[in-house]
DNA sequence: ACGCCCTCCTGTTGGC
DNA sequence: TGCCAACAGGAGGGCG
């Protein structure tokens, strides 16, 4: 959040809003403010009036009396001002496709994998190879497509790539319908937290039985992040 | 090009 | 109660 952003934005007319991979884009007359939240930022609409609290870092205040409040506690979020087509931006320029684009398909899935010794779960989150699986929807399409988080993306099948497409396309969209997983402090911009974290089938559940079979879910470190699968359901 | 590992930062939680 | 380590939703970047 450079220091020059205030000015650049200011008193300018949003002439669209848009989203690519987890940034969101703010467009104005002069260019557009992409925004991310990262791991711990929120965008809330807010009576611009209302006070500020611990790490509010940035307001957009609307005409209408109400602003778009940024606040990000770990600060790993970012508010970027480019005069240049988005997509040009360095950031999002060289991006995989969107999940349900028709482009991300099963022969895309199964091309990208083919030569990457590196686990199937932390290529799902290489936002050059597919944007938008996080740390949570990774273990989540692994269980659903049944495949282990620990496998080389490589010794994927084309029957498991189309697998895994679908289960990414599936868990992405219930958990949009859901509001989004609220771990902790999540909240919509609306203020309301998401409600997928109950429909959740390994993530945060090591040593809670498998809703499909029982057995106990499993956490392991890959990429130093967390990662939760069933042991017996997936393969 | 790829894969591994570190980094940024703050807050919460759990063990002792 | 305090202290400290571990860990948390992301992802860029350096290095071999």
């Amino acid at each position: 959040m450079a220091a020059t952003l205030p000015a650049n934005v200011a008193g300018q007319r949003i002439t669209g809003i848009g989203r690519r991979a987890k940034y969101l884009l703010i467009a104005l007359e002069s260019g557009t403010l992409l925004v991310h939240l990262g791991m711990s930022g929120n965008l809330r609409v807010v009576e611009a009036r209302e006070p500020r609290r611990t790490h509010d870092h940035f307001d957009v205040v609307l005409d209408s009396g109400k602003a778009l409040r940024f606040n990000d506690s770990r600060r790993f979020g970012s508010l970027i001002f480019t005069r240049a087509d988005p997509a040009r931006h360095p950031l999002l320029a060289r991006l995989a496709p969107e999940p349900f684009d028709a482009a991300f398909d099963a022969q895309y899935l199964w091309r990208v994998t083919r030569k990457r010794r590196v686990a199937i779960k932390q290529l799902l989150m290489n936002s050059h190879l597919v944007v938008g699986v996080g740390n949570i929807y990774a273990s989540e399409a692994l269980f659903r497509a049944r495949i282990a988080p620990g496998r080389r993306a490589a010794m994927l099948s084309r029957v498991e790539a189309a697998h895994l497409v679908r289960a990414v396309r599936a868990v992405l969209a219930q958990a949009i319908r859901a509001g989004g997983t609220t771990l902790r402090d999540y909240v919509g911009a609306d203020g309301v937290p998401g409600y997928f974290r109950q429909r959740l089938y390994v993530y945060e559940r090591a040593g809670k039985p498998c809703r499909r079979c029982g057995t106990p879910v499993r956490s392991r470190t890959q990429g130093q992040r967390s990662t939760y699968y069933c042991p017996a359901c997936q393969k």
